[in-house]
DNA sequence: ATCAAACACTAACACTCGTTAGTAAATTGT
DNA sequence: ACAATTTACTAACGAGTGTTAGTGTTTGAT
């Protein structure tokens, strides 16, 4: 028997991860057995020992590859030109479309991070606590150059994170409205929540 | 031995309720152990049975709770005579408070739902899901009375309860802004949002 | 003081968990 | 075609799961 890749569908190990996503987001990490993700793979439990290390291990393959995503996004915003109001659009806009496309490695590095093992767990609260600094510090600067309202950073960059990880409840439901529509219905509704 | 309850502290049922709150918060639903709990409680796991029914009728009894204060808030402020977004306001600080008072029931029926058993499960995501539309309805008249902008109803009550679920990460961080302080800046970028 | 109810205890059942050892089969490179 | 590597298999481990049975102890009312 064996072969878990069918045709260019990535590594083994990216199979099973991809396999995880989709557990990890319907039951939980804690809820979710190995021998319930082999099933999915189309395997034995034992055999996936041969791809991966841990069952941990999937979950921080999974938040820390968010994490960069975000964070390399972030960087490169923050070293363009833009004004301050324009480049918490452009990060808005930014989470809004990644919470579209990727959201189940997003949602499960929201949810289930507490079940990193240590060092990976302080590890990704300080890179968390790291990124909401530096959002907060550009909505400052937005403050101080007068395009953004008086407004208590902490909270503006707490309030617009929160809303878009909401689009998470979008994604089980029916889905009437239309992707676009998320999109700029909540890009204009958050951002005009600054000015 | 015995005697659970120290003084007033409510029943013997209610003190296990309470410190499952905690314990569901810190590790989630799944991954806390009867065993765990017990021994916070101060007793052996079997002992718990004499006063509850399952592990499951602890979450249920949580998540129905927070359910029914929220819907009963919620008729209360449908039939009083204030405008459409009047309305929305005293919902959003409602929500604010409650999240600020309770966050520990709030946060567990916002993240565990997902393990409560049949019939329960479709029991409180249909209560969930009537919940919003009844909030979306109200957005639908203050629009059509002009009184807020034009936007999609599902986005906004979807932003606006997301936005402030989200205060749940201030409660485990340290707390650098004050209580009144994240629900003046909320309300007023919440609110804002709508006009 | 007595009796019933409420309650906590020990022991155990029937599983499920993540993971490892050891081995056989398949794949790959030459 | 053969050797080396990769991968899947069966079997099992020790620990932990929610929960029940059965028994003893404490409590509150009379």
């Amino acid at each position: 028997m064996a072969k878990i890749k069918s045709g260019k569908n990535g590594t083994r190990k990216e199979v099973i991860i991809e396999k995880a996503r989709r557990l990890f987001l319907e039951k939980g990490f804690a809820a979710s057995s190995m021998r319930d993700l082999a099933e999915h793979v189309g395997v034995e439990a034992a055999s996936l020992y041969n791809h991966i290390q841990s069952k941990s291990e999937i979950l921080q393959e999974i938040c820390f590859k968010v994490a960069n995503d975000f964070i390399s996004n972030l960087e490169q915003v923050e070293s363009s030109q833009s004004s301050a109001l324009d480049k918490m659009e452009i990060l808005i806009r930014f989470h809004i479309r990644m919470m579209l496309k990727e959201y189940e490695s997003i949602y499960i590095s929201d949810h289930e991070w507490r079940h990193l093992p240590e060092p990976y767990l302080s590890n990704f609260l300080n890179q968390r606590r790291h990124y909401r600094k530096r959002l907060s510090a550009i909505i400052e600067q937005g403050i101080q150059t007068g395009e953004m309202k008086q407004i208590e950073p902490y909270v503006a960059v707490l309030t617009i994170l929160s809303a878009i990880s909401g689009i998470e409840s979008w994604h089980r439901s029916r889905k009437t409205v239309s992707e676009k529509d998320i999109e700029e219905n909540m890009a204009k509704f958050l951002v005009e929540g600054l000015k």
